[in-house]
DNA sequence: ATTGACTCTGGAGCATGCTCAATACTTTAT
DNA sequence: ATAAAGTATTGAGCATGCTCCAGAGTCAAT
């Protein structure tokens, strides 16, 4: 039909994110066709592809569907409302330096186990838990 | 009864995770009580809190309770496991490198928007998806 | 014009990770 | 001894995040 517009599984394709999921996105608040055909067909631009992708991202980060609604949904247009955005992200921001400082502990936590239980060992035992 | 084993209800008291769940991390093999009494009462030791206490932070990274069973379930008896054990351990350190590497993006992402979205802002939008 | 591919809606089903309820027995406190 | 609190098992229910199916309409190619 029109050259700049993406139905429903042209998206899917170009983002490797099922139609099914995209739906269900949908009907999250995540993300909406910018129109619909006169059947009915959902209708998409780049854009759809970009916020698709940063959802996959996100998820695979571990921030829950509705976290993700919630980076999606800042929009800033008013002074007025700037503080609370900012609050926000700031709160997130926290949020993901925490899981990076727990992350390297785990990391620590990994390497310290290789090192310290493959080397020459005897019959010891070597469990985790001994490094918690 | 004895002093130094605990009754299901003192475990979750100190860890701070119900009783239920408790049980159901027990379905899914990540912990077992030492042993039980005569009436079938759960007993366990200290280590549990520590397990538990694991188990949440880790849940909290984004881990599930598979990938934390994999984590809990190492051990190392003999070198002759070690090899294996010690790629099982490298390819988790990998996990735990990549999420934190993704993670830094987040944080620059979100930091990005704080920045560019409110300083003396017109009325311009100011959407998300611009920072992708 | 007909076939096959695509899309629609609505609802069921599934995996994960719990949470709660029912019923019954045990332990603890008074 | 009795009541209150704790525990056990089984099974249902719930939130999240999909996934799949049925039944029906639409579009694209031959």
């Amino acid at each position: 039909m029109s050259s700049d517009t993406l139905k429903i599984g042209e998206v899917s394709k170009k983002s490797g994110i099922g139609i099914d999921a995209i739906r269900f996105y949908e009907s999250k608040g995540i993300i909406k066709p910018i129109s619909r055909t006169s059947k009915g067909y959902r209708l998409y631009n780049e854009d759809a592809i970009k916020i698709i992708s940063f959802v996959k991202e996100a998820k695979e980060l571990g921030f829950t569907l509705k976290e993700i609604k919630e980076f999606l949904d800042i929009k800033v247009k008013s002074s007025t409302q700037c503080s609370a955005v900012k609050s926000k992200i700031e709160k997130k921001v926290e949020d993901v330096k925490n899981k990076i400082k727990q992350l390297h502990k785990m990391k620590k936590v990994l390497i310290k186990i290789e090192d310290h239980c493959c080397e020459e060992n005897t019959d010891e035992k070597c469990h985790f838990l001994d490094f918690l």
